[in-house]
DNA sequence: GTCGATCATGAAAATAGTTTTCTTGAAATT
DNA sequence: AATTTCAAGAAAACTATTTTCATGATCGAC
C-alpha cells in the first residue's frame, strides 16, 4: 500500500483543504475513487484545482490516474494475503477470523515460494519407486504425517505413519535401502524424529525432510530437503500456520506423484475411492434417518 | 474474473467493429486500461461512439467505470489465483504448484466467507462450559478431529477425537447434557458420524456439526451447525481442499475460545508449551549430532 | 431481384469532466 | 505597515465522453 501510507505520511505538512481531502480520502478511499473530481471536492470540502494539484504531487499525472492508482491498491489490500496477524485477548470475532484467514493464505504463499522444483521431483521419483515408506512426526507433525499415509495408502503405497518414539525407532530399524524415510517436524529439532531419520539414513534408505525453511538439525540426516515457509509471529497457537503449510506441501508431492505416473495410480486412486463408497454408503444412512 | 470472460463468450454474436475492439480488449487489457477513449477506438480499429455503446452492453455505465472494472479484475487476475484448478495427467511441476496453491487458497477464503459469526459465537460457548468434548469423524476428517483434540487438550479441556465407529458409539453413549459433541464430515453424509451424533443429540448432549456447505444429513442432528465451502472440482483427490477447510474452522473455533476468554486459556498454553520443551529439548539433541 | 426495414457505425454536436490560468486574500517575513 | 509568498477557488480553456443524427450496409419479405 503505497498511496494511502504517502498520504498518510504527509498528513501534517499539507494545508487546510489538501488535508481535508487527504483526511476525506483516507476515511472513504472506496467512495472516493468512484466520483469524479467534482463530487470528491464537494464531499471533501475542497475544490477540483486543489484535488488537481494534489494528484500531481502524489505522483500521477492527473485525476483519473491517481484514481485508477488508489482502486488498484484497495483491490490488492483486500486480496492478497498480508501480514501474519497476530491474535490478542477480546478481539471480535470478525478481526479473529480475518487474522486467521490472512494467517493461513499467507502460510501457504509463502510455502509455495520456497518449494525447490528440483527437490521436489527427487522426492516424487524417490516415492515412487520406494517399496515401502516410513513417515515420522510428533504432535501436529505426526498428524501431517498421518494424512500423508492416508494419501498414499490410497494409490497402493505400502506407507506408515509414527508419532510414537519407540515405533518409530522400531520401524527404522528395518529399514532398507529400497525404502524412503519422510521425518517431518516444522522446527527441525525434534528429538525422536531426528533419531528415527538418522537411523533410517544409516540403514541406506532414502531420506527426506519437511521442515521450516533454514538450517536445522533434521535436514542434516536428510538426502532430499523441503521446507516450508519459516515466518511466524506472536506466541505459537497450535502451530497452525506451520501445520496448514506442511499440508500444502504433503498436497503438492502427493499430486505431483499421481499426475506423474498418472495411468499406474489414478485407476488405484478411483478404487479405494469406489470402494469405500461400496462399504459405507452415504444413501443407505439417509433412510434410516 | 467476468468481463473478460463475457467478452469472450460474446465474442461471436458482435459485428465487425464491436468485434475488432473485443479482440483488443481480449488481446491488450493490459494497455486498454490506460488510453483514454480516443486513443483506444485509433488502436483498435472503431469509434469512441462504439466504444461507448459497447461499454453499456457490458453493463457499465460510462468508459471511465468500464475501465475501472477492467484494471480491478487484472489486478485480481494477477494477485489471487481463482478457479479451483483440475489437475491432469503430466501436468509440469511448477503447473501442478500453482493449482494446488490456487485451490487452497480459493478453499480458505471461501469458507471465510461462508463463516457464521452468530454460530461461532454459539460453537465458542458450548465449548467454554462443555465438561467433556467428543470429536467423531472418519478418514480425514478423523484427521481433522484429532488436531482439534490435540488443541483442545493444551488447553485443560476433556476432549477425545473417535475415528472408530465402535469407539464412537461407545464414546457418544456415556455422554451427558453438560459435554459438547462434535461431528465432523465434509459430505455430511458418512453413516458412522452421523449415528455417532445422533446418539450424543439424543443424549442431551449439545451438538455441534462441520460439513460442506448445503443440506445435508448430519447438520439435523446438530444443534450448531458450521459449514466450509462445498466447491470442490474434479476427482475428489484426496480431499485436500476441503480438509484444508475444515482445519480453517477447527482454527477459527480454537482461536475465538481462547481469545474469548484469555486469562483463562493462554497461561494454559504457555504451560503446555513450556512443559513439552522441558522435557524433549531439542538443545540436548543438537550436541548428540 | 427489388423494396423496405433494421441496425451498425462514425462524424460531429452536446455534455461532462479536468486542468490551468488568473485573481484574491490571508499568513509570514522584513 | 509594507511586501512577499502562497493556498485556494472562480472561471476559462481544454480534454474526454456521450448522444444525436445521418449514412450506408445487411437481411428479410414479397
Amino acid at each position: 500500500m503505497s498511496i494511502l501510507n504517502a498520504i498518510q505520511e504527509k498528513l501534517d505538512s499539507l494545508h487546510q483543504k489538501e488535508r481535508a481531502l487527504a483526511e476525506y480520502l483516507l476515511n472513504h478511499p472506496r467512495q472516493a475513487v468512484q466520483m469524479t473530481i467534482t463530487e470528491l471536492a464537494a464531499q471533501s470540502g475542497s475544490s477540483p484545482a486543489t484535488i488537481s494539484r494534489f494528484c500531481k504531487t502524489f505522483h500521477s499525472h492527473n485525476f483519473p490516474e491517481f484514481k485508477q492508482k488508489l482502486a488498484t491498491e484497495l483491490v490488492q489490500m483486500t486480496s492478497t494475503p498480508n501480514q501474519y496477524q497476530d491474535i490478542v485477548a477480546g478481539n471480535p470475532l470478525h478481526e479473529i477470523v480475518a487474522a486467521i484467514t490472512a494467517n493461513h493464505l499467507r502460510s501457504i504463499t509463502d510455502t509455495t515460494q520456497v518449494l525447490d522444483q528440483a527437490q521436489l521431483r527427487l522426492a516424487i521419483e524417490a516415492l515412487h519407486h520406494a517399496s515401502r515408506i516410513d513417515l515420522y512426526g510428533s504432535a501436529t507433525s505426526g498428524i501431517v504425517a498421518q494424512d500423508f499415509f492416508h494419501k498414499l495408502i490410497q494409490i497402493g503405497k505400502a506407507a506408515a505413519a509414527f508419532s510414537d518414539p519407540h515405533l518409530q525407532l522400531t520401524s527404522a530399524a528395518s529399514i532398507t535401502r529400497n525404502d524412503v524415510a519422510i521425518g517431518i517436524s516444522y522446527s527441525g529439532e525434534t528429538p525422536e524424529t531426528i533419531h528415527a531419520l538418522r537411523c533410517a539414513a544409516e540403514r541406506g534408505a532414502t531420506t527426506l525432510s519437511i521442515t521450516r525453511f533454514g538450517a536445522n538439525t533434521l535436514t542434516e540426516h536428510a538426502a532430499i530437503k523441503l521446507f516450508t515457509s519459516s515466518a511466524e509471529v506472536g506466541m505459537r497457537r497450535g502451530d497452525m500456520a506451520s501445520r496448514m503449510a506442511t499440508l500444502h506441501v504433503i498436497d503438492v508431492l502427493f499430486t505431483g506423484l499421481v499426475s506423474e505416473h498418472f495411468e499406474l495410480y489414478v485407476p488405484r486412486l478411483r478404487e479405494s475411492y469406489q470402494t469405500v463408497e461400496l462399504y459405507t454408503s452415504g444413501k443407505e444412512e439417509r433412510k434410516t434417518k
